[in-house]
DNA sequence: TGTACATCAGTGAACGCGCGTTCACTGATGTAC
DNA sequence: TGTACATCAGTGAACGCGCGTTCACTGATGTAC
């Protein structure tokens, strides 16, 4: 979690003074917050305001409007899931089949943990042709998977290996699906008689028998 | 499509009276179209009415408010998804394979084709416990899905027989993954390098012969 | 060290707008007799 | 066949509310000299 700034009437160690010092954040921090209560569509740019201390003018000096805030969201939030699948893989450490499964389960770890990034990233309805960097940090994230994939792949004979990007699409979409339905830490979740790590280690171990891949010994 | 009634100054074969005569489904129309238009969070009572030619009002006389509306939007929705998957599904004739492909094609074309149900029923924010009826109509669809899985798993040597069900969110899984991601009908989809049945279509032989399943002789 | 000044983040008042919701009402329809 | 009546769907006016947005402003900060 990254730390808020201080607000009026809240001041450790101070007290607000005019300039709140940190609204870019604190405006970020207060749309996951209303996006965990009422879903991507409540957050509004005055609400957002309040809960960060100011005035309903103040957020139009960092963001144009209300998009351009969910935006700069989701691109946060592929950033950092990013970082969680590139630290789950840590270049295939000890071994592929156990970097696969740490990177699986850190993508059903972001949803479940951080459902406001989650919902930001892919169910705001934001229109990635007109906001680029979110796609370019979505297509990072995803290029951490399509990586992993390709480093399986060479270790393949040369006469059994699958299309990289297509293995890699593959996972995503399991992992997505698993997530989407699953995993995410709201109301829309739906029951089922397993964990979802569980449902996606399974379907990534069938999966991989399918390819021929020989996850015990890679 | 369902046929919507009449509206002022539209009335093909007689005027409009007083009496809508179809407002429940004029409405659910109205809202299809403002969730294809601006997504669901686009969906207003008042602009419903607005769209359905009736005062702003007249809906409360069907709908305690906007969230019963698009509960009932997803409800239909569902309804419609479950009969595609049935009748794709066609009890497995001529052969399993062919009638598992038929099932997974017609996921990716209610998302792709009815994009505004698709977001209603998943991406709308609907709390399912609060709209029971929303969640039995989804899961009558799944059953379709399960018994499909069943009817093969039973197929298979005793010794071999996977749980249907882990099959069954398997395949749910990986069909709504791809659709939520590259098949849905509106801006947030994203570009790949092959149609997303293809995709799927690989995904699921992959799976299948992981499974161990005889698919070509099924 | 102090002063003048430029810059900039946040203020607060104002405005128009559309939504949700209620209300007594009224027009249309169906039915009992 | 007609009339009286009950029912009900839709009206239109009204209200409060919160949001988006603009504006001249003001307090704080940093820097040139």
């Amino acid at each position: 979690m990254v730390a808020m700034s201080w607000h009026r009437g809240d001041p450790p160690g101070g007290r607000r003074g005019y300039h709140h010092g940190n609204l870019r954040e604190a405006l970020i921090e207060a749309a996951l917050k209303l996006i965990s209560e009422k879903g991507p569509s409540g957050v509004t740019f005055a609400e957002a305001a309040r809960a960060a201390g100011v005035s309903a003018a103040a957020p139009y000096r960092h963001f144009r409007d209300r998009d351009a805030l969910m935006a700069d969201v989701a691109r946060k939030g592929f950033d950092r899931f990013e970082t969680a699948l590139r630290t789950a893989w840590d270049e295939g450490r000890p071994d592929l089949r156990a970097a696969f499964e740490r990177m699986g389960r850190a993508y059903l770890a972001f949803a479940r943990d951080e459902p406001a990034y989650f919902s930001a990233m892919f169910e705001s309805g934001l229109d990635l042709s007109r906001y680029p960097e979110v796609k370019q940090a979505g297509d990072r994230a995803f290029e951490v998977l399509r990586t992993a994939c390709e480093t399986l792949v060479a270790m393949l004979p040369p006469g059994k290996r699958p299309p990289a990007l297509m293995m890699a699409l593959h996972i995503w979409s399991l992992s997505h699906g698993i997530a989407a339905l699953f995993s995410r830490g709201d109301g829309a979740r739906r029951a089922i008689p397993m964990t979802p790590e569980e449902l996606l280690e399974a379907a990534s171990l069938i999966y991989m028998q399918g390819l021929g891949v020989p996850l015990g010994q890679a």
